[in-house]
DNA sequence: GCAAAATCAAAACAAGCGTTTTAATTGTTG
DNA sequence: CAACAATTAAAACGCTTGTTTTGATTTTGC
């Protein structure tokens, strides 16, 4: 078993049992054996459990972010005005297919960004918003011109209000997938779920808010 | 000191921890020193660690959904048809304001139930919804009758993109208030940011779909 | 093909966890 | 006031956690 065997076993039993559990519920004792290598193998490779987690993000984080920047790129050397909806679907199914294309769960990165936000874990913040917020607000930027007139607080917290939707929606989508199934005996795929979202996030983006 | 006395102190200390930190990330000594009692008192009063976080969600979830049927018997027994952002108004500024008439705060509610969710605890998940199921469902009903003609799919998604952007925004108030304090020499207050909320939300639920 | 470095494997470490047990103390009731 | 129940307190239990140590085993470079 060569070295990056190791490492990228290790990587990907934590990036599945973390995106199920959570990181303090998931023990390297569980990770190392469901990677069917020795437990010293997380501290000898990554350190600590800490870096381990920094690793699993850093994973997605480049694809992802490489994927945007170039889908911006795109569109913004095409030369027309972006619109809302152009910039949404560059996020959504731009992000998503470049961590797709790198053979990411796009899933398992939002449940794992929902989990950076929710599970009290410092370090991770810091880490995603040092490593992420070129990115953002980059994002940010063009999208603040495609909604002229905003108000910039108006738009500072719709930001917020589409980041939660999606986040928290796309990291349950298998869950809430299940009782669609169950109560309305239809179902969604991830991209059927996409086009709703940038639906519905463009219109509240536009929402007047009479100021 | 009385028996209400160690009971509700431990309720206290939890309440807060278990907002700050996720309930695994807090061990019930770090509750029973902070309530200033002993140990074993959680396991003589509430019998388990689940049993007490499921004693602290209680005592949200009571106030909340009794305020929430009030508001909205009110407004039924008013006659009129119900607008969305009445629904809204109800669901957000009524919870809001039972829970502070409790004396519990509501943001502390939102990132507990933030947690319930991504936690992987499937003992709350399941007690919320036996607890929380027959209001969700009054208040979804009301709400579908308030947006005619809405495929019931795209309304399904809708208000998990709402549930979503609630959460995920109210639990995290403070850290995105801070944030906007520090970029934009501005501020938020909790009524505010419910008001751009129900404003916003209400834009999206009524969002055209085209089908 | 040998020496040095890198990797793997097994065991032990100290610390923290939820829970239980036992005893002392308090409050209540006849 | 005595007797009983409820509550608090202190200590220990068994278990799991992340990390480290110690040797054996490969892999690598000359």
């Amino acid at each position: 078993m060569t070295q990056t065997d190791t490492v990228s076993r290790i990587l990907d039993a934590a990036e599945v049992l973390f995106a199920e559990r959570g990181f303090t519920e998931t023990s390297l004792r569980t990770i190392t054996s469901t990677a069917g290598v020795n437990l010293a193998a997380v501290n000898y490779h990554f350190g600590s459990k800490k870096e381990l987690i920094q690793a699993v993000f850093e994973r997605f984080l480049t694809p992802f972010t490489e994927t945007l920047a170039a889908e911006l790129d795109r569109r913004v050397a095409a030369g027309e005005a972006l619109e809302v909806e152009e910039l949404l679907d560059a996020l959504f199914r731009g992000g998503v297919a470049g961590l797709a294309a790198k053979g990411r769960d796009p899933q398992r990165f939002m449940r794992l960004l929902g989990m950076a936000y929710t599970q009290h874990q410092g370090h991770l913040r810091r880490y995603i918003v040092s490593r992420y917020g070129d990115s953002y607000r980059r994002f940010a930027g063009l999208l603040s011109r495609a909604l002229p007139g905003i108000d910039p607080v108006t738009f500072y917290w719709r930001l917020y209000f589409m980041l939660g939707a999606t986040i928290f929606t796309l990291s349950s989508f298998d869950a809430i997938d299940a009782i669609l199934r169950e109560d309305f005996d239809a179902q969604s795929s991830l991209p059927e779920t996409l086009d709703r979202l940038v639906l519905a996030a463009a219109a509240m983006l536009r929402a007047d808010s009479g100021d």
